[in-house]
DNA sequence: CCAAATCAGTGTATCGTTCTACTAAACCGT
DNA sequence: ACGGTTTAGTAGAACGATACACTGATTTGG
């Protein structure tokens, strides 16, 4: 490897002025100079060392990236969105770590980061419980916080980013209520996310506003482990089961999450039941798989790359100015209609 | 941040044997000494600051990981398992890039990597021409290459570690032989990776075993880009209209990964065929979503967790030991049947 | 009982940068 | 011609760890 004192060798000139032309303190500098420095520093294939930079200066361009698993589609989907926009538009690289929904894992990971002096991190879908992020942002770590709402009674000083998980759910089950249904069901995995939480909400909220309070209902069971991805889809998929079997079903669900639907949908063919004739279904993510499925899935698509831009933007932008306050993003939702959903037929017990 | 000075202060001994704790020399140490040094580490909240180390040591317990996109399911799935292993087993974070499959990014990615001194990494996937790899190589980068075979001109010292893309392709085709298919297409996207090459040779390997290389076809449709994610299911998806147009189509299909079956799957149910009585297809990969499709879809599928810890393995291997020669791993695939092979029916031709 | 060996550490140069404080030369104005 | 500016750099002390070469005390062997 060559060092700067090579560089500064071959171009005739002290390390310092090298160390200068590396940062852009050209100013008081005769051309020459700088160009013999450019010179030998191409001739050398120069580049500076990384480590030693950091030493010096306590920050190196990079950021971590916490998510569940990254085999999930939707987390696979932000995560290459956040590391395009960090790499290409703030010359960040990105650490990736799974979390499988742990919080010693994700307590490890920050650990981490502060050694490495990473002081930026984006954690993805992570539990309602968020105590212990905030020794790792006392200790210097900025963070912005994914799919979750910001605690009001907690002080953390953590950005939040989020897709309006409450109007995605309300407006899920509205599309529903338009189409005609009048008993409803939210379909989830029984898990503790704040954006599930909200996402429950919403739903009530639109079964409400219809006046179903009645015939509107969650139906949950639990997964194997917390991170669910091949897991959601099994949940989907043991819960369209047991929907099927119940005479008294809702003619239309709402999915927790596509990959969840994508259970559903399996779910209900290997039960008989052929949506969106006789039961109708909508997702909520977007994700390009969506539009694969048999039917092509409804669901609620969210603008993963703005979303990804802005955590991105926002880590970078606090990290360089501690005066920044924490702020909450909230992005809108849209419904993307595709083929789940129909108007309910009145022969809805011909199963039973 | 506490330093390493602090903690000898505080233990009441110097910063070398502070240092000695840390890496594990205690054999000539009073248990008593060992005792403080650790409590003061303890009540400090001490942890060595990496970038020190790793000036000082010239390494850092990092791997780099090139994937086309993360957003692909197959690259998400292996990714996990890569960055499970690291972690739990090797101590290694990983840094992320997605590639698109670019070479200036992949260039890039290797520049930033040595500039880190971060010295292994791992290749998702990349393209026939490993030209580029070179240089980062001979300038120190271990490097373990996934899903390319070694190319027997090159002297490049990289590992190779791959599923026998030849048998899985042979297999998958002789799945359909065995069914009686006797017209059989392979469907796949023109790119220039080298699996692709080696599943076109399996296929028609196995087409002329069984005396059918005049009824076994390559079809194949550009995609828009490279990388593919959903672009490889669209291809899937036009290619599965132009086939259903096909009045003397297969009667089989073998698509180059799942993906690419699952918009074949949406293209033939849109184009009004149905799998598998009017026609058959099987995937390659085995992801966890090819259990979802309708119908479930036959697949290749492969040893992900294994291949994944084997690449771990290989890489930190050779970074501690660079007598170590690379060498290729080839690991064995297997059928999984499901529901989208059948026997092909008589009356093919009912469509035209 | 004394030299040699062992024990239990310690002093300090070093890794490759950055950046503040300094300086030597050239240029002014009077 | 002289002091003051400006110009165009340079010297060298950090940053926080590591590890080689050392040392002063204790133990051992003959």
């Amino acid at each position: 490897m060559r060092t700067i004192a090579d560089v500064a060798n071959r171009a005739g000139v002290s390390v310092s002025t090298v160390s200068n032309v590396l940062n852009g303190r050209t100013e008081r500098m005769r051309v020459d100079t700088l160009g013999r420095v450019h010179q030998a520093i191409a001739e050398l294939d120069y580049r500076p060392n990384r480590a030693a930079q950091q030493l010096k200066t306590g920050h190196t361009p990079m950021l971590g990236l916490l998510v569940p698993s990254i085999a999930n589609p939707m987390y696979g989907y932000i995560s290459r969105e956040i590391e395009t926009a960090a790499q290409e538009r703030h010359g960040h690289r990105v650490l990736l770590g799974n979390t499988y929904r742990n919080k010693d894992k994700e307590t490890g990971f920050f650990e981490d980061l502060l050694a490495h002096q990473v002081r930026g991190v984006i954690v993805i879908s992570s539990l309602v419980d968020e105590r212990h992020f905030e020794s790792a942002v006392r200790r210097g770590l900025v963070m912005v916080s994914y799919d979750r709402r910001a605690t009001p009674g907690s002080a953390t000083a953590i950005d939040h980013v989020s897709v309006d998980n409450f109007e995605a759910a309300r407006m899920a089950t509205a599309h529903l209520v338009a189409k005609g249904h009048r008993r409803l069901g939210f379909v989830t995995a029984s898990g503790r996310t704040m954006s599930r939480d909200e996402k429950m909400r919403g739903f009530f909220a639109a079964a409400e506003q219809a006046g179903l309070q009645n015939s509107s209902h969650i139906i949950d069971g639990r997964a194997q482990s917390e991170y669910g991805d091949s897991e959601m889809a099994d949940v989907g998929r043991l819960l369209a089961k047991r929907i099927a079997a119940d005479r008294n079903r809702p003619t239309g669900v709402v999915a927790l999450n596509d990959l969840l639907a994508f259970g559903l949908l399996a779910g209900f063919r290997e039960a008989g039941l052929s949506v969106p004739s006789d039961i109708s279904v909508v997702g909520m993510d977007g994700l390009f798989l969506s539009d694969l499925t048999s039917p092509p899935l409804s669901t609620i698509c969210l603008p993963v790359p703005e979303m990804a831009e802005t955590m991105v933007e926002r880590v970078i932008s606090r990290m360089s100015n501690p005066g920044i306050a924490p702020a909450e993003f909230l992005f809108k939702p849209s419904l993307v209609q595709r083929k789940s959903v129909a108007t309910p037929t009145q022969s809805i017990k011909v199963h039973a």
